[in-house]
DNA sequence: AACACGTGGAC
DNA sequence: TGTCCAAGTGT
């Protein structure tokens, strides 16, 4: 069923679907003048750094070019090759990814590092082999296969979902249809610069097929769109509704050593939400009122007037902070300075209690 | 298949 | 202001 039916309802007939033959090449010389440069890219001649590339589809995983263009220099220079990384404590893995989310990604890279590592620290050049190592999916793996080593494979992120959505007026909804998608892209992947084609594939999605406001008269590739020729474009990718979030609550301790303001963290357990970052210590978090909880020790807690509140991709976050200056005292945990908190791994969630609580 | 898993920016 | 969105993966 197409989502645009009511505006078929005159009973004319669908438009015809336009040939793609030719869609690389366009594409491809779209790119030579329009690419990006961006810090993980090789220039035009130079050859890819896997780690490189590696570490950047990582790192871009549902998050944006902006975000990552802070923090990928960064991360290169304290850890510079897969070696270094595979050598290093997780614990600063996950300080220096803090801010980041999505902090499983941040496990895997180091697992990954650690596999690459101990079998020579050559990545594995083909998509399939790549698809085996921790945090690489099928995306990942073709992105690593196409741009680090000229392999053809398909590199389908949501940017390429939607070029492909509205190039064939694709009428089924995502999830369900990114095998189909898939599909598409596969017979599209030339033998000539497959790396080229997936990073000129994204491109196009950032900067003309946008998920808002698609510019065809910009884009490179509208002779071959079927939704540039219907001009509907932007109603495509059709998605399948998303669940409602739930509101949990909770309570969270800010213990502020009287003698030199430190603040007591400790290491929340390694999987799961925030898997192995640093927190304020608290209560669970639940729907409904918060759970009972036992201040990390005794002492006069005030409540904070306004709560805390964080939105993450599956609940919405109420903390109630409850602070007091304490003694020091022998607690499941550590203190640190608020001068040295940015360096712990502290996520965005503890950071704003701490805010809130005067703290840093 | 459906859900867990973060965050910041755009509108 | 709330919603959507960004180079997804693991279970």
């Amino acid at each position: 069923m197409s989502p645009v039916d009511s505006e078929f309802a005159l009973d004319l007939p669908p438009p015809a679907s336009r040939p793609k033959a030719g869609f690389a090449r366009a594409l491809l010389d779209w790119y030579d003048t329009s690419r990006r440069r961006l810090p993980w890219r090789a220039e035009p001649g130079e050859k890819p750094d896997p780690y490189r590339v590696w570490l950047s589809e990582i790192m871009l995983q549902q998050t944006t070019v902006a975000t990552v263009m802070e923090r990928f220099t960064r991360f290169v220079a304290r850890f510079p090759t897969v070696t270094a990384l595979a050598a290093a404590p997780l614990e600063s893995v996950l300080a220096e990814w803090a801010g980041l989310g999505y902090y499983a990604r941040a496990r895997n890279l180091h697992a990954c590092a650690r596999e690459v590592a101990a079998k020579g620290g050559r990545f594995p050049d083909t998509a399939e082999a790549l698809a085996r190592l921790p945090g690489i999916g099928d995306y990942t793996a073709g992105a690593i296969a196409a741009i680090a080593f000229g392999r053809r494979a398909a590199a389908v992120d949501g940017n390429v979902e939607r070029v492909m959505s509205r190039l064939h007026r694709f009428a089924e909804a995502l999830p369900a249809a990114r095998p189909k998608l898939r599909q598409l892209v596969e017979g599209l992947v030339p033998e000539d610069r497959p790396g080229d084609f997936a990073q000129g594939l994204m491109d196009l999605g950032s900067g003309i097929c946008q998920p808002k406001t698609p510019n065809c008269r910009r884009c490179p590739v509208a002779r071959f769109c079927d939704g540039a020729a219907a001009g509907d474009a932007a109603l495509y990718p059709v998605k399948a509704a998303k669940a409602e979030r739930p509101t949990r609550h909770g309570t969270a301790y800010v213990a502020v050593r009287a003698r030199d303001g430190a603040v007591l963290l400790r290491r929340r357990p390694a999987t799961g939400l925030l898997g192995g970052m640093m927190e304020v210590p608290g209560s669970l978090w639940a729907e409904g009122a918060a759970p009972a909880a036992s201040p990390p020790c005794p002492a006069t807690w005030t409540a904070l007037n306004a709560p805390v509140e964080h939105t993450f991709t599956h609940f919405h976050l109420v903390l109630t902070v409850q602070v007091a200056r304490v003694a020091d005292f022998a607690a499941a945990g550590e203190w640190h300075h608020p001068a040295h908190i940015g360096d712990a791994g502290v996520p965005t969630v503890f950071m704003k209690v701490l805010r809130a609580a005067g703290v840093v």
